[in-house]
DNA sequence: TATTGTTATACTCTATAACTATA
DNA sequence: TATAGTTATAGAGTATAACAATA
């Protein structure tokens, strides 16, 4: 059986991809968050008052998502919406948000520590950078 | 802005395999194929009369999602299924699949190159292995 | 009993269009 | 005009359950 896939690393990012992200949905599982609502929640946890636009652009996930995303958030109190200006509202933990965000914070900084640990050490910093160089947006 | 999830390697992996998978997607629209309908295809193409099972074996789509990507692909007249046994079909290439899947397979050669001509030389190689070091199965 | 293939169904992420309200 | 947010909708990939036919 020749699998004519084996040697293209664009093959190789994709399922590489979907191998962590399965293996941090199966950990967040037991908060019940998805990987997206998992990061939403560290972006706001960093950034107090953030508005959903904002996250958005970070994160580029696209307003329309945002939308019941924050929603979801909101409906379980995870987090408060304050607002900002006649548009916009800012986004910030409330009190078991952020119980729940240090929990969340510690399961995927030991699920990216255990990834990291697949890869020779000195390879680390490169590989990091190789996916940086992969991410950056394309020229139209 | 604080991005708390920049240095995390599972992030850069999912953002990249985006980048990616957007970038191969908008070349095969030309074709109207899918990511995956090419990469079936190109299976086929490297193992003329394999069976659904196997292929989903070898790039890990359930059965139940083999079913109706292969009937696209009969629909459209670039395969072909002959009866192997009583439960299985062998898929082959028909003429005008043949004919696609060359163009297709340039079309990913070239793009995989694009995609390694982002990381400098030395590094390739061992970010693939890294790919390979983290797409293989957790330990259950 | 196990495997192959199929259908139906649902979930997650993503994408687009249309709209309101505000700047 | 441009931006923020919302709603509705659709596409793509993936997942499970149930089933028939065959090994």
């Amino acid at each position: 059986m020749i699998d004519p896939l084996q040697d293209y690393p664009g093959y190789a990012l994709r399922r590489a991809s979907a191998t962590a992200m399965a293996g941090l949905a199966k950990r967040l599982d037991l908060f019940s968050l998805r990987s997206t609502e998992a990061t939403v929640l560290m972006v706001i946890e960093a950034n107090p008052g953030i508005t959903q636009s904002e996250i958005g652009r970070l994160l580029d996930i696209a307003s329309a998502n945002m939308a019941p995303l924050a929603s979801r958030l909101q409906d379980r109190d995870l987090i408060v919406r304050v607002r900002v200006d006649g548009r916009s509202q800012g986004l910030s933990l409330s009190a078991p948000g952020r119980r729940l965000v240090q929990r969340v914070h510690k399961t995927v900084a030991d699920y990216e520590k255990e990834l990291l640990e697949k890869i020779p050490a000195a390879q680390r910093s490169p590989f990091l950078a190789a996916l940086r160089a992969i991410w950056a947006p394309e020229p139209s």
